[in-house]
DNA sequence: CCCTAAATCAAACGTTCGTTTAACTCTATA
DNA sequence: TATAGAGTTAAACGAACGTTTGATTTAGGG
């Protein structure tokens, strides 16, 4: 029957993904045709829908394998024991690490996520539910406890994740403004920027002189 | 000739521009058709390529003039005289009142910051530059200055703008995780809320306990 | 070796797309 | 009042869209 996959090409519905991938970041899910991702793929027209339904089934796969490798990453790098500062920190050097490696299926997340298609959005929002959810009991619970200070989980998730997204939402763009400039800091010194800002500010935490 | 326009109708070029930045925000841009727009604008589909030339010049007029209007608040908060943080704080407090009223715009721009179309990425990439070239002169150099820290405005320009954005663009999802959540915190609060992270961490700068 | 089912293919389906055309209405000026 | 031109309209254009169909190829299990 459906015994092993090793047929004689190497998996057309691969190679439809990944070029869905590159196309839907680079041009944008409607402005993606379906014959230019068959061409891209290398596969027959008919392959996409045999595989995926429809185009919208497509995206939906897209959408949910990020969302879940993001939502593991907070689940391993925020939820147990640990303190709140190395808590943060490790997801971010985490989510940027796979946000760097996922950052075309990034850029589609976050292009589509205002959009309200009714097919979509309820995929969406429960993937953002269950980040919310963490957030709220890893992050803003205790930062409450310890530094009175109250954000609502659903104003810090989008927050944190639209931060650390930034760099490759950005990157095409500035690659025209300067080239080479999406390479100028490496991932590691980004990781530990971000999470400098977040826990201590800009300035850093050991030079807080005031010049306003 | 062309003296004053209080023609008959109320503006039907004001009435497509106001729809398709509705449309374009809630639905996308390639997916809103120009029969929707020209239904939602009530004026004959034809007004559209003959006020706009196109549907991408819509998008364009509507791009520009969102960026053009962002890139005046930095002008206006960030350069001349006083403090980095002053002037960083009053910065937060204006894009964050801008990106409210025009939070329609914001999400049409940031949704499509990442597409490639070469007739809107250089206007894209010229808003940015200009962006870009303030934030290193008036942020990013006396940062360095100051606190020796240095990060290349080409990295401290996205993050500032999808800081601030974040709120707006995860609005209509969070909306279905929580209902009501987009206005649980004031805009005022959010601007101080986001000038501390920014300024101070996340955590406040007289409650840096380490829990790490 | 046949048979079943997955995989692939070319072709066409009906629809919707953005744009254009040409005629018409209205208003302000000369 | 005649006229020029901006505004508005209905209708149609060819092209491209996502999807479906039916035949054909391929490979493994009986």
């Amino acid at each position: 029957m459906k015994k092993n996959r090793n047929k004689q090409q190497p998996d057309s519905k691969d190679r439809i993904l990944r070029a869905a991938v590159a196309l839907f970041a680079r041009r944008g899910f409607a402005e993606t045709g379906m014959r230019e991702l068959a061409a891209n793929a290398e596969v027959n027209l008919s392959m996409v829908n045999y595989f995926f339904g429809s185009k919208k089934g497509l995206l939906k796969e897209i959408l949910d394998s990020f969302f879940s490798g993001y939502l593991a990453i907070a689940g391993a790098e925020l939820v147990g024991a640990g303190g709140l500062h190395s808590k943060l920190e490790r997801f971010i050097v985490g989510a940027v690490r796979y946000f760097a490696a996922e950052r075309d299926s990034l850029i589609i997340a976050i292009s589509e996520l205002p959009h309200d298609d009714p097919e979509i959005v309820e995929h969406k929002a429960a993937w953002a539910g269950q980040m919310v959810e963490i957030v709220n009991r890893e992050i803003c619970l205790p930062l409450a406890a310890q530094s009175g200070q109250h954000i609502p989980p659903t104003c810090l998730a989008p927050m944190l994740t639209s931060l650390m997204a930034s760099r490759f939402l950005f990157a095409p763009l500035m690659e025209k403004v300067e080239a080479g400039s999406s390479e100028a800091v490496s991932m590691e010194d980004y990781s530990k920027m971000l999470a400098g800002i977040v826990l201590q500010g800009m300035t850093g935490v050991d030079n807080k002189m005031f010049n306003g």
